[in-house]
DNA sequence: CGCCAGGGCCTCA
DNA sequence: TGAGGCCATGGC
């Protein structure tokens, strides 16, 4: 079922060569910069980081709060980013991500989870995509989505639907990286808010059968 | 113009 | 532990 469903994205949309970042730390700070905010804002914010050389955990360190807040600004909520990214880097300063690399996933988890501003969806991208770990992320798009498939219901638990996808397909990082990535190009294209089903392959499919529109 | 975006924190029951 | 308010820019 799941498979079957990734397959079908896979082939439809092509494999994403998923997240985008030059380097795992500029994936870390994408994912706090994203919270809630179009992909095409964080580039702005991430663009202007890398112009001022300041996409570094030392970089950002010395620029402190105030001047992270005014780089990431179009990012949106840039106050509490500016926050979120500079605990952040003061983590990475004691815990190198080739140190956490290392590490036991839930050890490293709740390590994420202890720093203000990240929560599970953004430590869980953080491990899979950054630190290489085998957990599936969870999204906005992904309980939209399967919702409508009818798999679960819109407010479901953070860690139950992550539980679907992990009894339900084999531990695989490429595989998890990839199908998030297929869920959430699914999600910005066609599972909006206001569904298009007229474009979804899901429909086609009859794989979902939410809305006809 | 109003709606919405790849969340998370804090507060208050 | 759950609901509600708050954070903010930019595209459509």
């Amino acid at each position: 079922m799941l498979l079957n469903i990734y397959a079908v994205l896979l082939k439809k949309q092509g494999f994403q060569h998923w997240w985008p970042g030059d380097t795992d730390f500029e994936i870390c700070i994408g994912a706090i910069l994203t919270q809630n905010t179009t992909w095409r804002n964080v580039e702005k914010a991430i663009g202007n980081l890398k112009n001022q050389s300041l996409m570094s955990v030392d970089a950002l360190l010395r620029a402190g709060e105030r001047k992270i807040a005014s780089i990431v600004k179009p990012a949106g909520f840039f106050n509490q980013k500016a926050r979120y990214v500079y605990d952040f880097c003061k983590f990475i300063e004691v815990n190198p991500m080739n140190k956490l690399r290392k590490g036991e996933l839930l050890e490293v988890r709740d390590a994420l989870l202890g720093i203000r501003g990240i929560g599970k969806e953004t430590a869980d991208s953080m491990l899979l995509y950054a630190l290489d770990f085998p957990i599936f992320v969870i999204d906005a798009y992904t309980k939209r989505i399967f919702s409508r498939i009818g798999v679960c219901n819109e407010d479901i638990d953070y860690e139950d639907i992550q539980g679907v996808f992990h009894k339900g397909l084999v531990t695989d990082i490429d595989l998890f990286k990839d199908y998030h990535a297929q869920i959430v190009m699914l999600g910005k294209d066609t599972c909006h808010k206001t569904p298009r089903c007229g474009l979804c392959i899901l429909h086609k499919q009859k794989i979902c059968s939410y809305r006809l529109n």
